[in-house]
DNA sequence: TTTATATTGAAAATGATTTTCAATATCATT
DNA sequence: AATGATATTGAAAATCATTTTCAATATAAA
């Protein structure tokens, strides 16, 4: 357990919160995973380290998170959120994704990758001028059918 | 009340449902707006015409037109979805969103849909070949804070 | 019409997320 | 390191959008 999440100590500190193991067990888990995990998921990640944790604290957690903007929520439609830090889209961990409306499978996918940014960041650059918004991140979803559901749909 | 629906009946009849008051309904109130209803306003907008229509047939035709693919279901993270009618993205009328992760607001925008839509279609393509994914529609959000919010942040 | 059944509305159930509140942990300051 | 102000926590209860249940009703086809 080296020096897990000094930095964000600082980041909190700064922002006027506290850097508390609960906060820090859920970075750690955050930061293993390429998965988009939902709250509970995390819940459970997190039991297995702390077993006094609690779900709640874990919502309370995200939702800090993503309101200082290191995390990333995910509404697919499927009735609960998912959650992702939020990486510099260069890195390699950026992506999109490809929902099944029908079984809610998520696909993720990086093809276009490239393209796509340099029109994402001009966009952005755009957008943020014109109606003075200060863009943290964005979402690329593709909805339709997955391959086995245009069978069975 | 013109022929309000008859496309639809047909379309409906084909893939094995019913062309039903409330869905005929539920379909008007969609056409007419610009916005992303949600299922409550949907409802209270359709009491008006119809007083003895159920929320929960609202939320039923609402699933089935998102099935069929006629309606696009989104979730902005604020805990309830939007819903709109999928028109040909070419049409005006399609459009992205700016979403306020602190006030949830959602500012429409349209500006570089022509190359954006270049970029959609060609990634459209080549995603669906290669995941084999019958794709119907796509979003594309940009999350931050609004003028406002970044004030009172 | 008649018939088979898809659809509806009301009420109850569900399930993810939020709120409440007293106990506890953290950070800045002694 | 001990102290104090207060941010944070966990458990239980509350919310609230959405779904399920089920008997009554409306629809499409014969």
């Amino acid at each position: 357990m080296k020096n897990r999440g000094r930095g964000w100590q600082k980041r909190l500190n700064m922002a006027g919160f506290r850097f508390t193991n609960p906060r820090g067990l859920v970075m750690d888990i955050l930061r293993k995973t390429e998965k988009h995990l939902s709250a509970e998921e995390i819940y459970v990640q997190a039991l297995a380290v702390n077993p006094s944790i609690g779900l709640t604290t874990v919502y309370r957690t995200l939702d800090l998170f993503s309101r200082i903007g290191a995390v990333q929520k995910f509404d697919f439609g499927d009735g609960k959120a998912r959650f992702e830090l939020i990486e510099n889209p260069l890195k390699k961990g950026h992506h999109h994704h490809l929902v099944c409306v029908r079984c809610k499978s998520i696909t993720d996918y990086t093809d276009f990758m490239k393209e796509e940014l340099e029109l994402m960041e001009k966009t952005e650059q755009a957008l943020s001028a014109k109606y003075h918004f200060r863009i943290n991140h964005h979402t690329v979803d593709f909805y339709g059918l997955c391959e086995k559901c245009q069978t069975y749909g």
